[in-house]
DNA sequence: ATGCTCCTGCGAA
DNA sequence: CTAACGTTCGCAGGAGCAT
């Protein structure tokens, strides 16, 4: 039963490049939030050496000595140009799943074995089309070797043309190909289980692969044995419907600058909340849980650090009133005068499908329908007038926290005020 | 002993 | 001029608690 990853390469840099092509054969850096550290590398930027995560300060000087653009991070126009992907590729398969913002696996069960090569290569040129995006196509029996044929696609290993069917090679041809991967490129093994997989002399996925799965699950976990078990074709993870609810939500961010006063801290979280609860209501849940956090920077080891987070049990609800109360409360429990603080976020948990919750005696129910028309209009006037427009009082306009982007792209595709004039 | 919730570690993009 | 290092999600497994 087939499975397709189709990936974008160098996601954010390629919605960067399809909106101006200057940037195309150019080395084009994308930064992280804060303008932090290289999340997206054009081809050129990786030939140059730079690294995934490599902090923007440390590469500064090289990078402009070597011309690389370096541009913040636009999510709403990556967000924008996921979606486009995502519905396009609704239309090869039956089954989806949404992995990433620039990945998806499809379900190809069913179709023709011998013709999917040629299916791959009509995803590819569909999306290029459509979107400007190049993506490439890995196929096999499971996601984790389907992960694994897109890398070969990618390089250029097996296949060609951003294709790679596993399918299509011979039990020698697929030996000699996982004998020249590093361990590393295997979905699920990390930094640490690296160290540790060499320690034991395993250095290759094959060696990974012809391991004994009981050994591995011993000297590991269960997850690493089922890593095993789907290099060697047998599936163990399912294809996961769109549609899901998620069964957490985390709104947290690092600040332009570090604050000190509890009525900043109040602030973020409170915008923080509102975006929260803005995603829970979308997928029709109730939290009965709000996380707060807040914590130094810990990269500044001189200033005296400090990092504590809380969890406020609540009524299961989606009002962001309640919600935003709740992680005031926490908040000030945890707030501690003398401190530079450089991050704080919101984590709503114990998520349940709206309407299903226990009952309480003291329910008020004529004032938890006034709280959702609030909510109703508040949500539909952000969609239409763009986010923030509306928040509590409590988000407050001083914004101290707020994100440093430097060199961020017009949203092209969601703000008509931001698209480029052309005399 | 068993089952729970909470917290931490890990990996992924 | 200087200092400057992301965000969001899920899973597993251990700790700690109650039964």
């Amino acid at each position: 039963m087939p499975i397709a990853l189709v990936d974008c390469n160098n996601f954010y840099v390629s919605c960067e490049r399809a909106f101006n092509p200057k940037l195309e054969g150019k080395p084009v850096v994308v930064l992280s939030n804060n303008d932090g550290c290289a999340v997206a590398r054009s081809n050129e930027v990786k030939a140059l050496g730079i690294k995934m995560g490599e902090p923007w300060f440390k590469m500064e000087k090289f990078a402009k000595q070597h011309g690389i653009i370096a541009l913040s991070s636009n999510y709403a126009l990556y967000g924008d140009m996921s979606a486009r992907v995502m519905s396009i590729l609704s239309n090869f398969s039956p089954r989806q799943e949404m992995y990433s913002i620039d990945e998806c696996f499809l379900d190809l069960a069913g179709f023709p074995e011998e013709s999917l090569i040629a299916y791959g290569l009509t995803i590819r040129q569909t999306i290029k089309r459509h979107t400007g995006l190049p993506v490439c196509v890995g196929i096999a029996s499971t996601k984790t070797l389907a992960k694994l044929a897109n890398h070969c696609a990618k390089k250029g290993l097996a296949g060609e043309e951003g294709v790679c069917d596993f399918g299509r090679l011979s039990d020698d041809e697929l030996g000699t190909v996982f004998s020249s991967l590093p361990v590393n490129e295997v979905w699920g093994v990390g930094r640490r289980i690296t160290e540790k997989l060499q320690s034991m002399g395993i250095h290759t996925v094959q060696a990974l692969r012809t391991s004994s799965p009981e050994l591995i699950r011993q000297r590991f976990s269960i997850v690493l044995e089922r890593t095993v078990l789907e290099l060697n074709g047998v599936s163990c993870i399912e294809l996961d419907q769109v549609g899901v609810p998620q069964q957490q939500i985390l709104v947290s961010r690092s600040f332009g600058q570090t604050v000190t006063a509890l009525d900043d801290l109040m602030e973020s979280i409170s915008f923080f909340t509102t975006r929260a609860a803005e995603k829970l209501r979308r997928d029709g849940s109730v939290a009965g849980n709000v996380c707060v956090y807040v914590r130094t920077n810990p990269f500044k080891e001189s200033d005296p650090q400090y990092d504590r987070s809380i969890v406020v049990p609540i009524i299961a609800t989606d009002d962001t009133s309640k919600l935003t109360h709740a992680a005031m409360t926490g908040l000030k429990a945890i707030y501690r005068i003398g401190y530079q603080y450089k991050k704080s976020g919101v984590m709503l948990m114990a998520l349940e499908p709206k309407g299903q919750q226990q009952g309480s005696l003291f329910d008020d129910v004529a004032e938890d329908g006034r709280a959702d028309q609030r909510m109703k209009v508040m949500d539909a006037i952000n969609q239409r007038m763009g986010k923030g427009s509306i928040t509590l009082a409590s988000s407050g306009i001083k914004q101290r926290w707020a994100m440093r982007r430097e060199n961020k792209s017009p949203n092209y595709t969601t703000e008509w005020g931001e698209l480029p004039v052309v005399m």
